[in-house]
DNA sequence: ATAATATAGTTGTATGTACAAACATCTTTT
DNA sequence: AAAAGATGTTTGTACATACAACTATATTAT
């Protein structure tokens, strides 16, 4: 039987970063799980209540997710009781309720929590290294 | 309005991780998409061209997918008449069909231009290197 | 000022992936 | 040889994400 290292696709980046992307997802809700929420809605809530008022379109940029993707992560944390939307003109500000600002801090807990997992694994200055490699090719490759 | 470069939040291998994930997907799926298949499928039909008989679970560790999705993935490419399978005993036995192996050349050629395609843009070593970093990184956390 | 175009957001729909549970077969232990 | 456990596969269900089409508002050009 193969190991999954003898598999000539291990040199695609395709394959890899989906791969990475699948296990940090994983990690990610492990370290969120206390919070009730998975990852991106995680995400999500911290950046809102970083920026109350902030707007679906630079949210999706920050995310880098598309806007579609980012309606239906508001609307469901809108429906859960954590974001509020108020419409302005043709944008739409985005706007934190209590329960969410006050599970701002186990949110950051839990960020911090998910950058101790992987770094205790990769060791840390790796891990950042790898961080930063990825979000080099990224820039270059959008 | 913030440029996405100012994200507190692109210093996470979680977050860069999945940004890269959705864009290499996007890339594949350009490059695959003369074969008319996603590249999940395209890799898989690769795999089965190249080992006929092989068997899913065999497939779930090349691909780091979950047993559940490659029996997805198969499931489809039956239907569609690319793959068969044979049971035997408690494993299935998964071989392609004419359809899938007249195709394999369409597929290798795809799969050459995916990885010309971004050593383009990344440079060819800076590429092989960023894969190769990804790579060692999976082996340490799964 | 009106028409044309661009931008922000949402909705319908589809896809890829996973988890947990169920099932079937194989292996080990006693 | 029967019971217990392990392994491979599938199924039900749910979720994150995207694309294309649409609506509504804003901006630009004429």
């Amino acid at each position: 039987m193969l190991n999954k290292c003898d598999s000539k696709y291990c040199s695609c980046l395709y394959y890899s970063a989906n791969a990475l992307s699948r296990i940090m997802t994983r990690i990610a809700d492990e370290s969120f799980a206390n919070t009730g929420l998975s990852s991106s809605y995680a995400f999500l809530l911290m950046i809102v209540n970083e920026r109350p008022g902030i707007q679906p379109k630079e949210i999706s940029i920050q995310m880098l997710l598309t806007p579609s993707t980012v309606t239906r992560l508001i609307e469901k944390l809108e429906f859960k009781g954590y974001l509020e939307r108020k419409p302005a003109g043709r944008n739409t500000e985005v706007f934190p309720k209590k329960r969410s600002l006050e599970l701002n801090e186990a949110l950051k807990e839990s960020w911090r929590n998910l950058f101790k997992k992987y770094s205790e694994i990769l060791g840390e200055a790796q891990g950042v290294q790898l961080t930063s490699d990825i979000y080099g090719a990224i820039q270059l490759l959008e």
